[in-house]
Order: C-alpha cells, then sequence, then structure tokens
RNA sequence: GCCGGUGUAGCUCAGGGGUAGAGCGCAUCCUUGGUAAGGAUGAGGUCAUGAGUUCAAUUCCCAUCACCGGCUCCA
C-alpha cells in the first residue's frame, strides 16, 4: 500500500496517484507501486544491481487479463503504461533465451549486411537452440569457410554495445522503407501486417522488420557459434525462391557455448546409426537398394520381442491377428483413393506375364484389412472387430528425406484396424490410448508430445469426407484426449486427407521430433470399400475405422528408443542379456554348463570363449551393450558359483539359480 | 526433389600433382589370462563413379551417385 504520511490524501489526489504510479504483482505475489511508464529494467534495477545485470526481456501481463495466455515479452527499455503482473526474464527462462536468440538473428544480419552489402533479408527467428536467419544473397554462393568471418563480425559488432530501438511506424512508411530497399520479402509480409501493429527495431546500422522483443544492447552477446548453412524456400514453399538459411547459436558467456557444444559431441555418441553399426544391429546394402533396412541377427532380435510384448498386450485388448500379402493388385489401391492420390509418387506397378494385370507392393495395410473384413457379413454383435498385423510397407519416399532407420523405404508398422459402430467409437479411441500410453511408459518415453491433427479451415476441399463425419471425428478425438488427461497441442491442416488423427512425437538425440504412435479415424475407406453391418433393427450400416499403431513403424521406434538410451536398453529387451566369459580356455566347459542353465531359464545368454583376454572381452560386451556379464574362473568352478557384473557393477557372486531368480525378477519388475 | 558439406582399407580417420598411410577389425602364430584394448607376423585399396586439364590426377576443374545437415514432403 502506498503511504503518504504528509498529506491527507483527498479523492483527487488519489485520481492524479492512480494517474501516475501503477501496480507491479511480481510471480510470488508481492505488488509494488511504480511510476506509470515504468520499464522492466528500472524495475529490475529497484530489485538489485545484479538482478538488473541478468535480466534480458520482461514478460508483462495486464492486471484485468484472466487468461491462460502467458504475458507478452517486453524489452527492458519499453515503458510499462498499466496494472501488470510482470515476470523478469533471465538466460534461465527459455523466453529470456528466445530474446536473447531472436536478438542475436539481428545482430548476424548487421554483420551479414556489413559484409555482403546488397543482400535481402526473409525472416530471422529464434528456434529451440538458437537462430537462423534466411537471406537472398542475390546470387551469392556461401560456405562453411565463411562463418567465421561471419562470427567475428558479429563479436566485433556486439562489443560496440548497439542498442536495440524499437521504433512503431505506419504501414505505408513501412512499406516505402522496404520497397526502396528493394527487399520483396519484407515488402510481402508487411502487406499481410495490420496498418498500427507495425515496429521496426534498430541496432546500429541494420533496420528490420520485428515485433520484438529485444535485449537492450547487444553488449551481453559474449560468444558466437554458426552452425550450418541450408537451402530453405521463401514461406516454405517449394514453389518460390530458396534463400540461404544460417543457422547459430550465442550465449552470454564463453563457458556456455563450450559446454553447448560437448552436449552436442555427447548427442552424437547417441545417434541410433552409429550405436547401429556398434551393436551389431541393423544394416544397409546399396546394392540392396537405397533406404532399405537389413535387421543383424541381434537387432532381429530385438525385433521380435519388441513384437511379441505388443502382440501380447494387443491380445489382452481383444485384437485378432491377421497376416496379409506383400503385394497387392492396382485395383486395389484404385479403390482406396491412394492410387490417385500416390500413385506416381510410389514404386511403381509390377507387371506380370499376363498383359494388364499390375500389383503394387503395399504402401500400407489398411486396404487389404478392409478386404478381411468384407470376407463374411457382420453383424452389429461382431463390432468392435479388430484386426492386427506386422505389416511391412514400401513408399518410396523423396531420397532427400531418408534418414538413418526413422525415414527408411520399406518399414513394419505395429498396424491394427478397428472396425467399430459409430457408438462405439469415443470408447475404442480411449482404450488405444490406454494401449499406447501403456507402452510408452513401460519404455520410459516419458517426454513424449501429444498432437491432434485437425483439417484446415481454410481449404476444406483437401479432404474426403463429409463435414458432419469430420465433425463428429474430430471432436472425439478432443473428448478421447481430455479423458484421458493427454496434454495434447492441437493443429490444424495437419490431418490426413481421410480423417483426423492423434500423434505422439518423441525427440531424438539432437532434438529432432518424430513421431512414433499414432491413432486415425477414417470414415473414408468403409465408403470406398463399401463396408457394412447388420444392425439390431435389420438395416445395413456403415462402420467406422480406427487406424492404429503405438510403436508407428519398429524401425523408426528402434531407432528413437536407441536415441534414448544410448544404447542401453531396458533388460528385457536386449538381444544378448547375459554373456558369460571364462577367465581363460580351462573353464570354457563350465562356462557352457552355466550358460545351458541361463538358456533352459529363457535367458538369453551367449559364451565368449574366444582366446582373447579378459580385459578385452570385458570391453566388446560394454561396447555391445549387454548389461549381465558372468565371469567364472578358478574360484568359480570350485565354488559352483558365478560372478556377476551388471551394467559395470561387480555384483560379486552367487550360484547360478540365484543369478536367474534375480534377472527374472528385475525383467518382471521392467514389465510392471 | 531443392540448398550446403563430405566421399581414401570392413570401421574411424590422416595425407596429398609423381599411382597410398595409421588405429581398430580380420587371418596365422605366441600367450592361458581375474573385471574396459597382451604381443608378433600377414592379407586387405580402380583413393565413390565418369569425363576434362596436365608429361603425370587419388589430389585441380566439371558432372553423376551416395552419405551428412537443413528445406519441402511423409498414405
Amino acid at each position: 500500500m502506498l503511504c503518504y504520511p504528509y498529506f491527507v490524501c483527498t479523492e483527487a489526489l488519489e485520481q492524479i496517484i492512480n494517474y501516475i504510479m501503477i501496480n507491479i504483482t511480481f510471480p510470488d505475489g508481492s505488488v509494488k507501486p511504480f511510476e506509470k511508464g515504468v520499464t522492466g529494467y528500472e524495475i529490475a534495477e529497484s530489485i538489485s544491481p545484479r538482478l538488473a545485470a541478468d535480466v534480458l526481456a520482461v514478460s508483462v501481463k495486464a492486471a484485468g487479463d484472466n487468461s491462460l495466455e502467458e504475458g507478452v515479452t517486453y524489452d527492458l527499455t519499453r515503458p510499462i503504461e498499466e496494472d501488470s503482473s510482470v515476470r523478469l526474464l533471465k538466460w534461465d527462462d527459455d523466453e529470456g533465451k528466445q530474446v536473447f536468440w531472436h536478438s542475436s538473428s539481428h545482430l548476424m544480419a548487421e554483420a551479414l549486411e556489413a559484409l555482403y552489402p546488397g543482400i535481402k533479408f526473409g525472416i530471422g527467428p529464434s528456434i529451440e537452440n538458437g537462430f537462423y536467419y534466411d537471406v537472398d544473397l542475390g546470387g551469392k554462393q556461401l560456405a562453411d569457410a565463411d562463418l567465421p568471418a561471419i562470427e567475428n563480425k558479429m563479436l566485433e559488432l556486439a562489443k560496440t554495445k548497439e542498442t536495440f530501438t524499437r521504433i512503431s511506424v505506419s504501414k505505408s512508411d513501412a512499406l516505402k522503407y522496404f520497397s526502396d530497399k528493394g527487399n520483396q520479402y519484407k515488402v510481402e509480409l508487411i502487406n499481410d501486417l495490420e496498418d498500427g501493429s507495425i515496429t521496426f527495431y534498430k541496432n546500429g546500422g541494420f533496420t528490420d522488420l520485428c515485433r520484438g522483443a529485444h535485449l537492450m544492447n547487444t553488449e551481453r552477446i559474449k560468444a558466437v557459434k554458426l552452425t550450418s548453412i541450408a537451402g530453405a524456400y521463401w514461406r516454405g514453399d517449394e514453389n518460390r525462391p530458396m534463400l540461404t538459411r544460417i543457422y547459430g547459436v550465442t550465449f552470454p558467456k564463453k563457458s556456455l557455448l563450450d559446454e553447448y557444444l560437448v552436449v552436442l559431441e555427447e548427442a552424437k555418441k547417441r545417434d541410433h546409426r552409429k550405436l547401429g553399426k556398434e551393436m551389431e544391429l541393423f544394416t544397409f546394402s546399396s546394392r540392396v537398394g537405397l533406404g532399405l533396412p537389413m535387421w543383424l541377427p541381434r537387432g532381429a532380435v530385438l525385433r521380435l520381442v519388441l513384437e511379441d510384448f505388443l502382440r501380447k498386450k494387443q491380445s489382452e485388448y481383444g485384437y485378432l491377428p491377421v497376416v496379409t500379402p506383400h503385394i497387392g493388385s492396382k485395383q486395389l489401391y484404385v479403390t482406396s483413393g491412394h492410387y490417385a492420390k500416390y500413385g506416381k509418387d510410389s514404386f511403381q506397378p509390377i507387371h506380370t506375364p499376363q498383359k494388364g494385370e499390375e500389383y503394387m507392393l503395399k504402401p500400407m495395410n489398411c486396404p487389404h484389412h478392409c478386404e478381411i473384413y468384407r470376407s463374411a457379413p457382420r453383424s452389429y454383435k461382431d463390432l468392435p472387430l479388430r484386426y492386427a498385423e506386422f505389416g511391412t510397407v514400401y513408399r518410396y519416399e523423396q531420397s532427400g528425406e531418408l534418414h538413418g532407420l526413422t525415414r527408411v523405404r520399406g518399414f513394419t508398422q505395429d498396424d491394427a484396424h478397428l472396425f467399430c459402430r459409430p457408438d462405439q467409437l469415443q470408447d475404442e479411441f480411449e482404450k488405444v490410448i490406454d494401449l499406447i500410453l501403456y507402452v510408452f511408459k513401460t519404455l520410459h518415453f516419458d517426454k513424449y508430445m501429444a498432437q491432434i491433427s485437425l483439417r484446415d479451415p481454410v481449404h476444406r476441399e483437401k479432404y474426403i469426407g463429409s463435414d458432419e463425419n469430420w465433425e463428429k471425428a474430430e471432436k472425439g478425438i478432443i473428448e478421447a484426449a481430455k479423458e484421458k488427461n493427454l496434454n495434447a497441442v492441437v493443429k490444424y491442416g495437419e490431418a490426413a486427407f481421410y480423417g483426423p488423427k492423434l500423434d505422439f512425437m518423441v525427440k531424438d538425440a539432437i532434438g529432432r521430433k518424430w513421431q512414433l504412435g499414432t491413432i486415425q479415424v477414417d470414415y473414408n475407406l468403409p465408403e470406398r470399400f463399401q463396408l457394412e453391418y447388420t444392425d439390431a433393427d435389420g438395416t445395413k450400416k456403415r462402420p467406422v475405422m480406427i487406424h492404429r499403431a503405438p510403436f508407428g513403424s519398429i524401425e523408426r521406434f528402434v531407432a528413437v528408443l536407441l536415441e534414448h538410451t544410448a544404447g542401453h536398453l531396458p533388460l528385457w529387451l536386449c538381444p544378448d542379456q547375459v554373456k558369460v566369459l571364462p577367465v581363460s580356455e580351462k573353464y570354457a566347459e563350465y562356462a557352457k554348463n552355466i550358460c545351458g542353465l541361463l538358456n533352459n531359464s529363457d535367458i538369453r545368454t551367449s559364451m565368449d570363449d574366444r582366446n582373447e583376454t579378459l580385459g578385452k572381452r570385458i570391453r566388446e560386451t560394454s561396447i555391445l551393450r549387454i548389461p549381465v556379464l558372468v565371469i567364472v574362473g578358478e574360484k568359480e568352478t570350485q565354488a559352483n558359483t558365478v560372478s556377476v557384473r551388471l551394467n559395470g557393477e561387480d555384483k560379486g557372486t552367487m550360484s547360478a539359480n540365484e543369478l536367474i531368480d534375480k534377472i527374472k525378477a528385475d525383467i518382471k519388475a521392467e514389465l510392471s
């Protein structure tokens, strides 16, 4: 509360005070009065000089705003005009980093303009780990070797402590400024903006169209690393010019950059392509073909275990196994509509000696499953029918898209199609969510993101099916997600052409997002395949179809799992669970017996009695990420025991039976 | 498909206008070992492919292909 002891506050005076003072609420709930027009920097200064030195920007939310939205990020020098809640943003706040990096992109643009006069800028936002700027170099080429010069220029400019100045401009002035510069990109952006809401930011000699917010000045930017150069289409449209995108990251301290580079190196070690080689899981061969992975024995075991795990769970959920061929007649895909949509971009039809006969490698399993549904008349009492198959499919992905096991041309979906009555849809959808969450939980994917993909509200013509059905399905998904307390983001325009979907995404080692689990509602295929069931009243009705795959594809799932665990898979999933090492040849016979005992208890065990030192053999099991090591020598043979090492840690000696019990208990705990 | 980078032994990489190197792996031999690399010897290469410049190209130039990082796409 304000207190002015020398005045008796008259009503008029109070009004004046209200006019010149505002109340600022802090995250801890405390409220302090400040002069109207106070800046974030002044607020920070009033608390402590240290804070003022650290603060990067301020998040401001008007007092009357009760929405759940976060506040607006303000420059530290931008006046706050009304009662507000504020959060002072520092490097540790994500929003603080975003401001830091956004300002860094302007700094980079300034450096680029100085080094390459006449270039034109597209957009230059902050991103999750740094920033980029898209530039039109006017036919000039930029190579990695040019980056250090740009970095140096940035640091040089940063040291001059350029201030970032916010300037409100009218739409016509803004258009004039960039037309005069001949920058058609900014002109295009400004044309989409509303007059009165347009601001420029100026740092040193560089002026940019920008909403902000920015740092007070460039001095905070102490370390710069430009990470890569890439082409990027203007506004993401492959029919428009390709600009040069320069990625970078900056830090307020040199040591933070060094740490970041170390983290990046560590992440590279978790790359599934590297781990796949080291752990002898899978391989590629150009002679077989691009994007066609082959599973080595250890990888094949991993796959089979993963499949068994899901197969067992699906059987509990009432799924029925089906098996379908790898090819289907072209007519099947004409019926499904996929031929019209993807035919040109697929593996092309296979011809037979019979003239006019054409088959296609199956790019999905649904049409086959629809035909299984059609193989007999269905009653409303039969539904829901849940057909599951680990179905290998082939898609001709663009060559630039192929990536390890995450994007391939031949892969196996843990597919299932649920045919249900409209009144069963919601319940079935929720059960699928349960199943996916069970899979994710068992494999410790706790940092997944759920995304509900709906139609593009503007271009409805891209989608097949009636508005009514779409609305029903979209509403059903949103309801189901709510029911299951899924924290899902809604994305418009991301739906498949035949129906809305709910996807589960997980990040890989270097932060790329990959879609794993997916659930999709489909009203289209039942229509195209004329699927029917006889309802209680004897009339024919059309079932609804749900496509779902908890792993998405086994290939991609294994890839992401490897990157998450750095190859240290849970014991139940390890292709080789136990390796038995006799200290020397003399104990090979005993080792072989132990090996047999463990295998008889369904523990995947092998022996390594090669003529190599014990140390070397231990090292190799470690590279293969074999979790349990059994070492037997003189002592163990005498005492009829085994010496156990679990994930590099000595667990002492025990009997073979004790070891078996322990492993079984550990696996049971992992799967519970 | 598009932009940039890379391509040397099975793998990881060094080198460089005068036709090639290391470590690991592999083979043989010695060694029979106690918790993350024992020793010796040997085999293994059209230096991605094709064209060009040059007396001479693995090295320089160009094209193609593949891989890596992005963009677009992803039933």
